[in-house]
DNA sequence: CACAAGTAGTTCACAAGTAAATTATTGTAG
DNA sequence: CTACAATAATTTACTTGTGAACTACTTGTG
């Protein structure tokens, strides 16, 4: 049983045999999973009352007990500035969050769900870990594990950077 | 050494202790693993000539020998057919791709890559290996196989439909 | 204390993506 | 043939994301 990486390489091999593939197999389905993953998250959120970014907001933050302020979010979520300032306004409009300015500091706001948000944002994350499951139907316990463990090696010295 | 997905599987443990969060560390990484490393490529390619997606597009085109036409562009990059008629138009502008339509069938486009186009395709890839490879340092070449495999036979099942 | 330098969040102008409609063509059923 | 469904690519109207200013505030240094 073959996926797309396979022919890629195996293409790759005939055109460059020059060149050490050894680690675009590995790289390369991380790539394309994540990419078929947020279609299938994208097509399951299309009648939900929030994106999938906007989503993922709302899950940084209902795992986040006291709230977090949008730089923190902009982290946690792995995306521009620009682009949190745009969910927050829309999230909050839609009242599922409330940004209130800190007293020490003016310059930080503080962001944190409203109940109806907090609500939402679990009833989505059960969802999503439907479809993370069903995804991984192909391994067994142990094999998922040896997965999350090897990536947790790949991820880790990059996450703090 | 943790990472990000271990404080989010924490967090959520505590929170709702009667989910089932096995399946979240090897998925989150995986998604989280695509958006730093999408990050690092988009950092990469800034003083380049072309986009990361339109990179992919070189790219998907350059292991063809024969070249592609659009649909298939837009199965092979995982993205929309209007996306890849804004990609191809932007790559036939810069001379880097010509389109040529189908005799046969003239609703069909063939889609080529320039002698430059297919140059720039392989100078990039080979920067991209570079990027890759540095990703995996922290495992083994046994490693990398053995997190290729498992990633092959979660991607296999679902990246024929 | 003043003021340059740094930081947080937002705004702005623009680039890139999408779903749905459109154009052009081919296949097929009566 | 004709008409009607199916398919390929593109266009259109709109949404979302981005880098680079910009505003507001705090902090450290002379």
């Amino acid at each position: 049983m073959s996926d797309a990486l396979s022919r890629f390489r195996d293409s790759w091999a005939h055109l460059r045999p020059d060149l050490d593939l050894s680690s675009m197999e590995a790289i390369g389905r991380v790539l394309r999973l994540a990419a078929l993953m947020h279609h299938i998250t994208d097509t399951a959120l299309t009648d939900a009352e929030v994106t999938r970014p906007e989503f993922e907001v709302l899950a940084a933050l209902r795992r986040s007990p006291h709230g977090l302020r949008p730089r923190q979010l902009t982290r946690e979520t792995v995306s521009s500035s620009a682009a949190t300032t745009k969910r927050l306004t829309r999230l909050e409009q839609a009242g599922l969050i409330t940004r209130t300015p800190h007293h020490r500091d003016r310059r930080e706001v503080q962001v944190t769900l409203t109940d109806r948000g907090a609500q939402l944002a679990e009833e989505l994350f059960t969802g999503q870990l439907q479809r993370e499951s069903e995804l991984l139907a192909p391994l067994n316990p142990d094999e998922r594990a040896q997965l999350a463990h090897l990536l947790q090696r790949v991820l880790a010295p990059i996450d703090r950077a």
